[in-house]
DNA sequence: TCCCCATATCGATACCTGTCGATATAACAT
DNA sequence: ATGTTATATCGACAGGTATCGATATGGGGA
C-alpha cells in the first residue's frame, strides 16, 4: 500500500502522481488501448449494462460482422476487461468490474487534492 | 443531471450503465486513444506529476526524438488532456485535470453498486 | 539584420489495426 | 454418423500510427 490510497490490485501509482515507468506504462496502455476503439466501447457497454451478453446478440446492435465481434471480444478478454463462459454452443460474456475499477482509479486525479 | 451522479461536463453516461451511442463512443475513444500509447502515458505522467513541463526537458527522460515528443504532445493537446503555453521560445505544458476527471468518472463502475 | 535555439511540420518507412469473406472448429440435435 | 448452428481463426486489404531525419518556423539576443 503506497502513500496514495491505491488498491492492492493496481499495477502502479495513479497517472497524475509520479512519472510512470516504461513497464507500467506498457501494462496500462494495453488496457486503455482495449477501450480506445468505438466498437469495443459499445461492445463493453452492451455487456456491462446487463443487456445481451450472448455473442450471438451482439452482432446486430453493433452493425459489424460476426468475425469482427469475435475479434473485439478477444481483445477485451485478453485485456482482462471481460470474462467468457461457454454455455452449450453459446459464448456468454460478462464484465470483470475489477479491471474497470483499476483503470478508473489509475486515471483518478482526486489524489492530488487530497 | 442524470439519475447517475454524473458531472455536467461529462459527455455521456458511465460506460458500465447503459449502451453507448455511436457518437458518444467515438468521442470517448478519442480521449482514451490519446492515453493508450506507452510513450504518451509517460509523457502525461511527467507533465502531471509536477516534473519538467518544458518540452525541451521531456525528450531525454522518454528516450525518443524531439519530433516524436512534439507529435505526442499535439495528440494530447488535441484530446484536451494537456494545455500549451508559450513562454519566450519555450513551450510549457500543463495537465487539464478536468479531462482526467471526466475519463475517470466515465470508467467508474461504482455507480452500479450505489 | 543575422544568427541561434526551441519547437513544429514534412516525407518516408515499418508496423499495427479494423474490417470483411471464407473456412475451420466445437457443441449440440436428430 | 451426419447435419446444423455458434463461434473462432485465417488471409487479405485499406487505413492508421509511431518513429525518424531533414527542414521550416518563430522568438530572442547580439
Amino acid at each position: 500500500m503506497s502513500i496514495y490510497n491505491v488498491r492492492m490490485e493496481n499495477c502502479c501509482e495513479p497517472l497524475c502522481c509520479e512519472p510512470l515507468s516504461h513497464d507500467d506504462a506498457t501494462t496500462m496502455s494495453v488496457k486503455l488501448k482495449a477501450l480506445s476503439d468505438p466498437t469495443r466501447l459499445r461492445l463493453f457497454s452492451l455487456i456491462s449494462a446487463g443487456g445481451p451478453q450472448c455473442a450471438c446478440d451482439l452482432t446486430e446492435p453493433l452493425g459489424v460482422g460476426q468475425p469482427t465481434v469475435s475479434h473485439h471480444l478477444k481483445i477485451l478478454q485478453d485485456a482482462g476487461l471481460v470474462e467468457r463462459e461457454q454455455r452449450g454452443k453459446w459464448a456468454f460474456f460478462s464484465p470483470s468490474s475489477g479491471a474497470l475499477r483499476e483503470l478508473s482509479d489509475f486515471l483518478d486525479p482526486s489524489v492530488l487534492s487530497a
